[in-house]
DNA sequence: AGCACGCCGACT
DNA sequence: GTCGGCGTGCTC
């Protein structure tokens, strides 16, 4: 007995302690060591990471083997597990998993008839750096390890041109480099351009590769067979080694938050991550987020700005149409959400051969369906949500998969003819291609375009002209870049100003910039500029104001001054509880045991003097898959404390309801 | 997260 | 009688 040894031991498990398991003094273990070990009254055994040694448990488990697939899980890796775990309060050991390839090592190649993860291209020419570049490739390089740096610069600006000649530094050194990109523009198109700068040295990890195909691009970069990883944001997990740069591209994009199992934000975790292995660390955005504006305003973060567009473009220019004085002047012949404005700008662009996008945030036909007879609506029955007609056949919820066939004639009265009501995509297609006969119109949602291939298509067949007029949600916003698109038109602004989110003025801006920047990539100086019309109701509206001028700066400011008042971040730290169960009287009884307890902690110590309790309150949407739902949010000055009442007050469970569940949201990114 | 245990309904 | 539905509880 005295010659068993005691580890921490990390296992998937949500627990959040790591286990104590014994060996005898044979096997030799360290920290970082996986192993499988046996848990539960089973002979089940899992997978395991060694935390470190760890004081006697009487009733400990042997450690079965050491696990001799994985290299030792470098420390700095380790670390960072480790602090995502107490920052985000969450499982280490569901963590730990996280670090790992979904499938055990391939033993021999096999051929796969799908295209290759990695396309094989013959290396392109290297553009010459402009002025503006040069100076932000240098001013980045010259500074070794730790530092945030901020790129800021309009669409077209040649940022990724800047992350590859930094990536070609850190490849000279010897060491290897991680660019982080939103999910949604990993397209083939991105990765064509690293390989064409870094050939066979890139690897890539992203949602739409098979597991074998992740397991293999895991091992090639942990081997080092690879140097360059691109992915979306759980990338971060594959433990590069040598790591000597990350680059976060599109900084601002709210998909950088996980909104499931670990809610982590991609940006600020990979921050951490450089902070802890000692690298610099770049995060390029045109519309960067309030958090890192601020942050480059109170010194933390270098600011690096690049004002002008690669080839001397301007930027579009923007024009506002407002609704509210439209009405009278608008031809019978026009549905109700075009403007004339918008009317004539589509006929002229279209009849020059050039291209138009609409955006509208809301696809299907109805997002509001209504008997006009007794003013019953159509509802989720397992969601407090109206349910949104589409192709004039169907009913469906966009937060569960419900879905009912369409009657016109109302199920409640069964007397009214039923009416919908509201804009969404579909309905601007049906009446797009009324308008235009001779125009090809295409749409692109969540409903049309459904995985990679699809989207593919939508880009070729933009790029060869095989669409004329365009209509998207918040799809056709991202990364795309289109020579020929001439017009962009926002159909209805005003969607998204009034989400009960304090972000949602700045999403608005960014969507507006965003979805501007599509506009006339391609148009030289001597030909003018593309064009953009936004059709709003309030034009007044701060996000439509300063997106007009394309005036970033002017926006932030007077943003910040309002998230500093309500003590918002970047002046504030938030965490969000919600409970949830299938009882409503339950869930209300631990939500309010939850704040009682937090008020409590908060009256003893003085540590918690400063922070708000809010709530609880019904959530946004208070019925979400047959699940109650309430919300508690703890607003304070700093995350430290915050995090501490937060595990303080969940401590022990005893006090929570059966069939009740609370979900933390440490930095939630969406209130609903 | 798994997985075993256990307590009720409806089948050969 | 016993197969299997999923609520509840535990994992060194």
């Amino acid at each position: 007995m005295s010659d068993l040894f005691h580890w921490k031991v990390a296992v998937e498990a949500p627990l959040f302690e790591p286990l104590t398991y014994s060996s005898s003094s044979e096997l030799n273990l360290t920290r970082g060591q996986t192993v499988t070990v046996p848990l539960g009254k089973g002979q089940r055994l899992t997978r395991g990471v060694v935390l470190g040694p760890s004081d006697p448990y009487e009733n400990s488990k042997l450690v079965k083997s050491i696990d001799e697939e994985f290299p030792l899980l470098p420390e700095k890796y380790l670390q960072w597990l480790e602090w995502l775990a107490s920052y985000y309060i969450y499982p280490i050991g569901m963590i730990t998993q996280l670090a790992f390839p979904p499938l055990k090592k391939a033993l021999k190649e096999r051929k796969s008839r799908r295209a290759p993860v990695i396309p094989i291209l013959e290396k392109s020419q290297r553009p010459d750096l402009t002025p503006e570049q040069k100076k932000v490739f240098e001013d980045i390089s010259i500074q070794p390890g730790f530092n945030v740096h901020l790129a800021f610069g309009v669409t077209g600006s040649g940022k990724t041109e800047v992350y590859l000649r930094l990536l070609e530094k850190v490849l000279e050194k010897g060491q290897t480099g991680m660019v982080l990109v939103p999910e949604i523009s990993l397209t083939p198109q991105l990765i064509q351009r690293f390989v064409e700068r870094f050939g066979d040295r890139i690897a890539a990890l992203h949602s739409q590769l098979t597991t074998r195909e992740r397991t293999v691009q895991w091992w090639d970069i942990v081997e080092g067979r690879k140097s360059i990883l691109i992915g979306a944001r759980s990338a971060l997990f594959c433990p590069l080694p040598n790591l000597g740069i990350i680059i976060v591209d599109e900084e601002h994009e709210p998909s950088y938050k996980q909104d499931e199992k670990l809610k982590y934000h991609g940006r600020d975790s990979a921050i951490m991550l450089a902070k802890t292995v000692g690298c610099p660390i770049v995060l390029g955005s045109a519309t960067p987020s309030l958090e890192s504006w601020n942050n480059t305003k109170e010194g933390r973060y270098q600011l690096h700005t690049l004002k002008n567009r690669v080839g001397d473009r301007h930027l579009p220019t923007v024009e506002l149409v407002d609704l509210r004085a439209s009405d009278d002047k608008r031809p019978t012949y026009l549905p109700h959400w075009m403007s004339l404005e918008l009317f004539k700008k589509i006929q002229s662009t279209v009849e020059k051969n050039k291209q138009v996008a609409l955006f509208l945030n809301r696809r299907g036909l109805s997002p509001l369906v209504i008997c006009p007879t007794c003013g019953h609506t159509m509802q989720c029955p397992n969601c407090d949500i109206n349910l949104t007609l589409h192709a004039n056949s169907h009913l469906i919820c966009h937060y569960c998969d419900y879905h009912e066939n369409f009657k016109s004639i109302c199920g409640e009265c069964h007397d009214g003819e039923i009416k919908p009501l509201g804009l969404g995509t579909e309905q601007v297609e049906l009446d797009l291609k009324k308008l235009f006969p001779y125009s090809k119109v295409a749409r692109a949602d969540r409903d049309e375009i459904q995985n990679r291939a699809d989207l593919e298509d939508l880009i070729k067949n933009m790029e060869t002209g095989e669409i004329d007029i365009l209509v998207g949600t918040q799809m056709i916003a991202k990364g795309l870049d289109f020579p020929n698109l001439h017009l962009v038109g926002l159909v209805l602004a005003d969607v998204g100003f009034n989400l009960p989110d304090f972000r949602s003025t700045e999403r608005s801006f960014q969507l507006i910039t965003q979805m501007s920047g599509r506009s006339g990539r391609h148009i030289d100086k001597v030909d003018g500029a593309g064009l953009v019309i936004v059709q709003a109701y309030n034009t007044e509206h701060l996000s439509i104001e300063f997106a007009k001028n394309h005036d970033f700066e002017g926006f932030a400011e007077k943003e910040l001054e309002h998230r500093k008042t309500f003590k918002y971040p970047p002046f504030g730290k938030l965490i969000s509880f919600r409970v949830q169960g299938m009882h409503l009287k339950l869930v209300q009884a631990t939500a309010e045991r939850l704040v009682a307890r937090a008020q409590h902690l908060k009256s003893t110590y003085s540590l918690y003097q400063s922070l708000d309790i809010l709530g609880p309150a019904p959530s946004a949407i208070p019925r979400l898959r047959n699940l109650f739902r309430y919300q508690i949010l703890l607003k304070g000055p700093q995350a430290k404390s915050l995090n501490q009442l937060t595990r303080q007050v969940l401590g022990s469970q005893d006090w929570v309801e059966k069939g009740t569940r609370i979900v933390v949201d440490v930095d939630p990114i969406s209130m609903l």
